[in-house]
DNA sequence: CTAGCGATTGTCT
DNA sequence: GACAATCGCTAGG
């Protein structure tokens, strides 16, 4: 099958299902990207979610097609990638392994830390504003899914202030790069 | 290593 | 007018 034509597999999908699917999932921008190696879900009914209090003109993406990009302004400064999952539910992409246009991203960024951080990596992938509902379907934007089911770890969300208990925080075992560590699991 | 804080701007109350 | 799904710098242990 053709990069960036997992479209049908997303639809239908719910955020958190779709979070964990798309670790170990290979993202591309015009080029550019690697290995999703952390997500985090954003549900229809989740008080830390954009889409909570219904659609805006800001999150209109998050209610629309799924398999779309979902991208905002985050303080004021940075830009932040999400892919829309059922309608009003969307995964955002916190951390990446770089393996393709490794060169491009740094020029990018001026930082050895190219992809490990929401803000981070959409500056090395050189996502913009204008990218906000684009189709990852291998024009600008591809995500191919991963065959197999890596060990993942779980943990709550980042930079949240509403709904911290939710465990919807998804990272690759192992993975060097993640935004922050992981809380060692209870027990 | 961790903790605190300023930058900067669109969106919602 | 408040606040935000962050980052990078500075100070201190």
């Amino acid at each position: 099958m053709a990069p960036g034509s997992n479209r049908d597999q997303i639809a239908g999908m719910g955020a958190v299902d779709l979070a964990r699917r798309l670790i170990g999932a290979t993202l591309l921008v015009r080029g550019a990207g690697g290995t999703i190696i952390e997500t985090e879900a954003y549900a229809r009914d989740d008080p830390a979610s954009h889409s909570f209090r219904g659609p805006t003109a800001r999150n209109a993406s998050m209610f629309g097609p799924a398999g779309h990009a979902y991208v905002y302004r985050s303080y004021g400064i940075h830009l932040c990638l999400n892919v829309v999952a059922r309608p009003g539910e969307a995964v955002l992409i916190r951390a990446l392994d770089p393996t393709t246009g490794i060169q491009a991203m740094a020029t990018r960024r001026n930082s050895a830390m190219l992809c490990n951080g929401p803000g981070r990596l959409t500056q090395a992938l050189g996502i913009r504003p204008e990218d906000d509902g684009a189709p990852f379907d291998g024009t600008d934007l591809s995500i191919t899914l991963s065959g197999d089911r890596p060990d993942l770890l779980v943990g709550p969300r980042i930079g949240i202030s509403r709904a911290q208990d939710l465990p919807w925080r998804f990272g690759l075992a192992g993975a060097k790069g993640l935004s922050r560590p992981f809380p060692p699991h209870p027990g």
